[in-house]
DNA sequence: GTCTATAGGGAGATAGAC
DNA sequence: GTCTATCTCCCTATAGAC
């Protein structure tokens, strides 16, 4: 370990400091403007616009467009994989379900940005986001298989294709989410209240339970 | 009415014929090169290319990128409401909604790709498609309400929140076409298959009748 | 680290010969 | 109707002064 000076410590720390600042101001700009125009449409020079910034500095911070699209999707799936709880097998079926549906409604919602831009990269088949799920799937979907296939044979549920189970989940929540323009249409309100996001969940949870066969 | 020669009639067939099977060829690259690309990375130069026509025809027949898209869309929609069997109340719900969604399910299977470009406007908001859906909910949705009030009426099946009913099978469906990418990464499988799109079908219709309470 | 100025590359669209 | 050549615009990315 080299020593340092006070003087270049705390130099190190303010450049450092504002890197830091920078870097997640462009991201948080980014994400807002990749989600509103979508992510082609999208130039450089609006996220420069919209977060104040010349836009030489975002080619400073990012490399290229590209790089940039990744460090936001990276920073979402980082940030989805920490809010999300697992099951847990000795709370049964029913609760664990019950708050994994409502948690994955709550969460598309607060951060609506990020799941639509995750959706539009994932419609538009981008190899990072592919990758990721590849990874996601193999360590994440092997475990609760198993959580499933414990509560079938304790008689707690009726057998499920896992897989589809949780690809129509993720479809229906994120739903309310990438697609709110249609739920706007629909339900015939220029926003989304509370109410709406209740009245979903109630819905998903009731269809999903009553699919699996779980009674009580 | 003026009398047309038979040298100018002919002539109009012709042109008309060229015209006609022009347009064809472009909307059916279109879709097609819009979906594997997304709307605004697309090109008129590519969908030039892979048309095997010079770009300036492209834009001799839809004088802009977004005409085209409109066209595209159009196309997309006035064959889907064409395909689309609405309610019989007489069979009772069981048998509707089972032939809704596996209809649903066998029609965007059948057109990926417009389902596709469809999903990629529906994200993007554009205006077109937004038109298109309020003038269709309006029109279709009051029906099918009125045909499940009835079986309601009728003790064939429990109240449902008709709205979410419809946008949670329309996300289910629709993931298989749109998200396809992340199916098959789930199912871990190069390409679906038939057996799997069977799957799919009998476990989303196994939600929707349980979730509706229809036993028999 | 910041920012002006600009290079360099395509994009959409069209004029005009055929 | 068809297609070559070209206009104009604007995007990404970077060089280089501060």
């Amino acid at each position: 370990m080299i020593p340092l000076t006070d003087e270049k410590r705390s130099k190190d720390q303010l450049k450092s400091h504002i890197r830091e600042q920078n870097q997640t101001l462009i991201l948080e700009t980014s994400e807002r403007v990749f989600a509103r125009q979508g992510l082609a449409k999208t130039t450089t020079q609006m996220i420069a616009n919209e977060a104040g910034l010349p836009k030489a500095n975002i080619h400073y911070y990012y490399r290229s467009k590209k790089d940039l699209l990744e460090a936001v999707l990276e920073r979402i799936l980082r940030l989805w994989l920490g809010s999300v709880s697992g099951f847990n097998v000795e709370e049964g079926p029913k609760v664990n379900l019950t708050r994994y549906i409502s948690e994955k409604i709550d969460q598309s919602r607060a951060n609506k940005n990020a799941s639509k831009v995750f959706a539009m990269a994932l419609i538009g088949e981008e190899d990072f986001v592919l990758a990721f799920l590849k990874n996601l799937f193999v360590t994440q979907l092997s475990r609760e298989k198993q959580s499933i296939q414990t509560w079938v044979d304790q008689g707690l549920m009726k057998p499920v294709p896992t897989e589809h189970l949780f690809l129509t989940i993720w479809a229906m929540t994120q739903t309310y989410a990438d697609f709110d323009a249609q739920v706007k249409i629909m339900l015939q309100k220029e926003a989304l209240e509370d109410s709406d996001y209740d009245d979903a969940k109630q819905f998903i949870i009731r269809m999903v339970l009553a699919g699996c066969g779980i009674t009580e």
